[in-house]
DNA sequence: CATTATGGTAAGTCATGACTTACCAATTAA
DNA sequence: TTAATTGGTAAGTCATGACTTACCATAATG
């Protein structure tokens, strides 16, 4: 379910784009606007649905909105993908040993 | 492009599933497509996605097909995620330290 | 060799979603 | 109060991609 919102935002070229604009700090919807080659309501969209899966908050500040990087939102993904690296290890493990255990042939 | 290929490839639930399948080891295709409500095709167009995508290896062994996750794949995603989550702690510090030295109203 | 098991490919359908333009709302400045 | 700035919403278009069924290929088995 969360980890359907996180995906499926991250899986846009757009959208990814945006997100990376959001490492070093906030920033506009209007300068994310000018660092893509698409229209502003599209790039306003685009933070609904990053907002939509956590991964970014906005805060309204007079007439400009700030978009920023959310890091609980990016530990969900973090935790996935962590949890996802020592199952493989450890089935990885697990299968090697199970290779040498049935030399017996 | 890589990162392209590999949320896209993640922002599909049921290839999340086949995914999630491999958590523990290796699976045939037959063995995939019988825990989803989808049919051994979609099946086989979904593991080719996640193949390009580098999650996973695919093994013919006589006429059947291993699938397993490949940890170099998961190590692409790993380590974006974890470059991303380091600029963004950064970036919320120097935030918090702007915020406080501008404390002079 | 004929049959069964297993799985990839082709072609076509259908829904979703990434855009656009047009419009409206709200805040700041003249 | 009238402009200008900034941005969200609505409606419509179009491409993509997730399925299906039908078919073909190969490997094990009688």
């Amino acid at each position: 379910m969360t980890y359907q919102l996180i995906f499926s935002a991250l899986a846009d070229p757009s959208r990814r784009h945006v997100f990376e604009q959001l490492r070093g700090g906030s920033r506009s919807v209007g300068e994310l606007a000018q660092s893509l080659p698409i229209s502003r309501p599209a790039v306003s969209q685009h933070v609904k649905v990053l907002a939509q899966a956590g991964l970014v908050d906005v805060q309204v500040r007079g007439r400009r909105s700030e978009v920023s990087a959310r890091p609980d939102g990016l530990a969900v993904l973090r935790e996935y993908v962590e949890s996802y690296w020592s199952d493989v290890l450890g089935a990885f493990e697990a299968e090697i040993t199970r290779q040498r255990d049935e030399r017996h042939d």
